[in-house]
Parts: structure tokens; C-alpha cells; sequence
DNA sequence: TATGAATGAGAGTTCATTCAT
DNA sequence: CATGAATGAACTCTCATTCAT
């Protein structure tokens, strides 16, 4: 899997950038070949000796993040030694950190509408989301059986959390006052004391 | 304000809806004139005897959620006789309530991408997300300083708290589960014991 | 039907007259919609006020001739007074009159490729097609049964008489010194002794 | 003559035939170097290494067909001792033959446009069709003198009957009821009948 | 208020072709 | 011989928009 990720020629892999970082500063639709041919500094047929079309290049970036992020974030589905809450802090770290270093490409994986994609494509983009959301919802499973967090829908939380790190990208500057550790910090402890076992009175 | 609101003709106000759903369903770029025209059963350039240009709908559409939404809140604005835990708690079911029941409309506000508006037209739509946020913030840091909430950047909290309502429109499904009240009980607590003093040991 | 012919615009009747010119000069695939647009010296993008794409205009070339040469021939369809020698006659001048006067449009009736076609519109030409030969096949079929031509394949003629019609296209030029009833004349004697039943011994 | 068109590699002849077949499936325009590579399971720079360009293709296409063609018939041209009627009738029977047996490629030797060839090909291939015709005029001319024909005019006559049997390709099917003998043998007796003293009273 | 016709610009894509390897 | 990469030109078609009616 990692390997599949390297195989592409470095040409179609600055493309697949390229094309990213277009793709989320304009929206998909409103990004035009002739703009990706533009930043690659080649002509637009060129680019279909790389890709069938524009839909396979958005697929392609999306695909190429999410597997990216997974491998970051796949020993975590079957940690059960390392403590619930310390897993759920690197977790955010990991996610956050990929979010906004990659930042100008990432928030595709998320947010980016999938009626474009063709269905197999789709349905690969679906998968690696469900992916992500089990082994979250697995951290928080493993710290409500073990008494850690207190009992509370997984899935529910699961979601907010992702929502709170994948929509950091929106107001997140690297030039304001906040790092990304801190910002992760501030999430990890938001969210667990949501929690939290014990409440307030 | 309120009036400016109605003013619009029921067939101006129809086709705001019309584009409304159909920017959420494709995106702005990737909805035509002519998509906006089939749902309205007429033909493009009628479209031009109500609005000047494209990004003129778009405007409105994202302006009259907008005002929508704020005129729901603006009372929190100068309410310092409510505990802050409950006009938290309101705000939350309020606006969790306005995005999922216009769901099909009203991510726009929050999510669309405002380069395509004229500078004049962004400032006004900035503007109305500022004092969102701002009476957003406005009942963390009255919570803060009554002691209710703990020592916690308002700003912070008040981005992520509208992360998680804005993000809900991308997995709700009125037919699942969950009601609306369900999951704005949810976040409130969510967010309210990662507000609360009183943390775990 | 007479009246349908007649019932498009006069700037589409025009476009599709010089699309045909353009088609049977040129090729169907190697006209181009700006080809046809310079004739009609309007822009390409003004067409598609008038058709779908370039593939109806085809078909409405098609159809157009298909029903103009059947409205001028199908009176042979029951016609049991006339001699079928002299209904043969007739039928050949007329149908070669019409080639030869549409020229530069009409050739498009039996050599066209349906490939191009959509499903639905490559039966309507067939149809047309099968209505001219069935016509054709019956004036031979009558003229057997009455003894005024021989034991013969009528289908068989009727292809063999039809491409001597058809294919005068290809090498005919007014400025010749045959006229077109020279040439209708011509082949209506040679394929009358083709079907006379007195054979040379 | 004959040695010139054995001297191509097998592999420049495989693709000659490749691409005859789709000029005469979907026409010389809409086929594109790419289709062409693909038949021949190699990429389209790779035909660059066996032909200049397209336009060439094209008229090897054509050259090939006629002279194989005109070495089947040249004979006829000095034949002074056959009976003119049998020659006719060999010739109808070569023609047929080539036409049907290659039919997926010979079409074009009449009917394609020859617009898209340069000056000095356009030349060859009018050449050969001119001499295909002198050889058939020749043999009718020889039975007007001999008086086995009746006096008619040999031009024309050559003219319809090579459009019969050139056409036939449009309906002939190898699965029908009728050989390619019996579809000559049809036509050499309906021109014979065509050309003979006797007419019917 | 509604629309048919018109248009300049540009969309995604394919074209035939070249050339270095 | 074969091909991947590159390109300028052209393709069909859609875009937002205008305007006379």
C-alpha cells in the first residue's frame, strides 16, 4: 500500500499537488484543466497522458490523502495497550498536524462533494472515510469499556471530534498566534473532558 | 431588516430557494443558469429579470440565510439575565435546528466559498458571520466571567462548538435515529463539560 | 407529414440545407459545427438554439430528403392502373431528378453511415430506406405478375436499379452534355431490357 | 509493379489492412491515429515509424486496392479474341469478387472523397480508376463493334454497371441466400439483357 | 414577465504529430 | 522498433449574459 502510494512517476505526482492545491483553493468544478496545465507549466494534453480525465485527478487526490492519513493512524485499531485517552491525544495530533501541514490539499478528503466520482471511485473514497471513523470510534469505544470516558454514543463523538479538526483548516493561519500543537492541545482537552467521567455538579 | 427580508417578490423568493438547493447539491461553479432555470420551469434570461448576474443569487442566498439565522439569535446579544449555560444551550438547538431544517440550503452560510462574491458583497457576508461569532463568543466569555465556564479561549471554543452544529449537515438523515433535539442535547453536554470547572483529576 | 417538413424555422431550414452541403462535401465527421456556423455566418454556439448537437443534425438532413423523395414516390404504392413500365419510368426520373437537382445535398439519403446515429433515429431512417424500396420492389413485383417483365428478382433490381440512380451523384455535372432526363432516360431502357422477358437468344 | 506491392513488411501491410478496414467502418476522418494503434495493439507514435501521416495511410490504402485490383483485370484491355459478352462476364465476376471478398476495406477505392489526398496521390488513384474504366469501357466499345451490343453509350454503360456492383457491398451479406456468383451472375444478364440488339417489341 | 436568438469566452477532451530515449 | 511525454490546434459543446420582442 505504501509502495502504490510512491509508484507514480514524480511528474504525475506534481500534478496530483497541483491539482490539490487548485482543487481547494477554487472548488473542483470551478478549477479548469487549462488552470492545472497552467501551474504544472505544461499545456493542457499533456495532462491526459497522465489521467483519463478530470474526475480521475480529483479521485487521485483524494485517494492519495486518505491513504496517507490511514497509515498514519492505522496502528491505532489494534492498540489496546496504550492508554485510551493518551491514544485519543495522539490521534488528534496526527489528524490535526496532517490537516493543516498538508492544508491547502487535505480538506478535500472531507469535505469535497463525491457526486463527481465515478461509483467504483466513490465507493474507495467511502471506504477509507468508514476506515478513519472505526478506528476513532474505536479509541473512544476501548476508553468507555475501560471506565476512562464516561458512557456516551462513540459514534456521536466520533463525529464531532473529526468536525472540529477537519474544519480547523477554515480559520487556521500559520501566521496567527495559535501553533498546531496548541490548537490540538486545545482539542484533545475540550474533548475529553466532554469525557470525562466525572462531571460537574 | 425583517422587512427587507420579505420584500422579494414570491417568485424571486422561489428562485432563491431553487438556486439555494441547487449551490448546496452541486456547488455554485457547477450549477448553470440553465440547471436554475429547469427547477424554476422557466427559461435562463428570465432569471435576468430578477437578478443582475449569477453571484448576485448566490449573494442572496447566503444573505437572506444569514439574516434568518441572526435574527433567530441577536437577542442573546444583550441578554445577561439568562444563565449562561442555558442561552448556551438555547443557541445550540437554534442554530443546530436552522441548519438541519433548511438543511438542503443553509450550509452555504458557513462553508461556500465567498472569493466569488464582489468585494462589497464579501464584506457584507463577513460581516454577518462575525456577529455570529460574536455573539457566539459573547455567551462563553459572560460564561467565564460568572464562573460558570472555566478559563478557556472563547474564540476557540466558539469555532469549534460551530464546527461541530455546521458539520452535522454532512452525515443528519431526518430518518435516521437521532433526532434534532437528540443531537443538539448531545453537543450542548458535549460541550459543556469540556466547558465545566471542574475537571477530572 | 407535408406539413412537419414545413413546419421548422426558416433559419433552422437554412441551417440544415448548408449543414448538408457541408456534409456531403466534406464528411460528416470531418464537418465541423464551426464549418457549418461560418456558412451560416453565425456562431457555433448559436446552433445549439436549433439542435441538440451535431448528430441531430444529421438525422434532420436525413430525415428531411428521406421524406421529401417518398412524398414525391408513394402515389406508386397503390397505383395498379398505370403500366408498370411507365410507372417505372416515371419513378426513375423522378427519383434521379431529385438526386441530381438536391445533388450536393441528397446523396447523404443512401450513403450516409447510421452508425452515427441514435438508436431511435437510425430506425426512423431505416424505415424510410425500406418505404422507398418496398415502393421500388413493387412497381418491379407488379410488372412481373403482369407479364410486362420477366421472371426476376424484384429485389435484387430494386437495389441494382437504385444504385444506378443513386450513384449518378458522383459523376454527374450540369455542365455535361447529358441533361438529367438524358441520364433518367438511359438507365430507364437499360433497365427495361433488363427486365424485358424477350432475351436476345 | 507487382514487386512493389509485395516489398511492405508484413507488419506495414498488418496495419495497412488494420486501417483500411476502419476507413471503411467509420470513414477516414473519424478514424483516428489513436483507433488505428489500438487495432494494431502498438501506440500511434509507433505508425510514425512505418508512414509520414495519416493522409498516407489513406492513399497506400487505396493505391494497394487498386492495383490489386487492375492486375486482375489488365488482361482484358489487349483481349481481342474472347467473345466481348463473356469478357463482361469475367469482368463482372473478378470485380464482384475483389469487391465482396475484401469488401470491408474496397469500398474505398470508389467512394471515398479524395479531397483528403495531396495533389500528387489525388493523381495516382484518378489514374487508376480511369484506367479500371477504360478497361471496361474498352470491352463494351469492342462489343458495340462486334455488334454484340447495341449501339449505346459505352461510357454510360460503364458508369452503371460498375455502380451495381460497387454498391453491392452496401447490402451484401455472406450469411444471406444469395453467392457472390449469383449476385454476378445477375447483374451480367441484366446488362447483358441491357445491352443487347433484341429489344423487347 | 417571459423568451428565442445571438454571442464571446471557455469548458473538457481529442487530434495528428514530434522527438528523445 | 517502440514508446512516453509533449504540444498546438481543433474538436463538440456549455457557459453567463444580452437584447429585441
Amino acid at each position: 500500500m505504501t509502495t502504490e502510494l510512491k509508484n507514480k512517476s514524480p511528474q504525475k505526482e506534481k500534478m496530483l499537488e497541483n491539482a490539490s492545491t487548485l482543487f481547494w483553493k477554487k472548488g473542483y468544478s470551478a478549477t479548469s484543466m487549462r488552470d492545472i496545465a497552467k501551474v504544472c507549466k505544461c499545456k493542457p494534453a499533456n495532462i491526459y497522458n497522465f489521467f483519463h480525465n478530470k474526475e480521475e485527478i480529483l479521485f487521485e487526490c483524494l485517494y492519495t490523502q486518505n491513504k496517507r492519513l490511514l497509515e498514519k493512524i492505522k496502528h491505532f485499531e489494534d492498540d489496546r495497550i496504550t492508554k485510551p485517552s493518551e491514544q485519543l491525544r495522539e490521534f488528534i495530533i496526527i489528524h490535526l498536524s496532517h490537516v493543516l501541514r498538508y492544508s491547502k490539499t487535505s480538506r478535500l478528503l472531507f469535505d469535497t462533494g463525491l457526486e463527481r466520482l465515478s461509483r467504483n471511485n466513490r465507493r474507495k473514497v467511502i471506504n477509507d472515510r468508514d476506515a478513519y471513523d472505526r478506528i476513532l470510534a474505536g479509541i473512544i469505544q476501548r476508553g468507555i469499556e475501560s471506565k476512562d470516558f464516561s458512557e456516551i454514543d462513540a459514534k456521536l463523538v466520533t463525529r464531532n471530534i473529526a468536525s472540529m479538526i477537519v474544519r480547523t483548516v477554515i480559520w487556521y493561519s500559520p501566521k496567527g498566534q495559535l501553533s498546531i500543537n496548541d490548537i490540538a492541545e486545545f482539542i484533545y482537552n475540550f474533548s475529553l473532558n466532554g469525557l470525562s467521567k466525572e462531571r460537574k455538579k
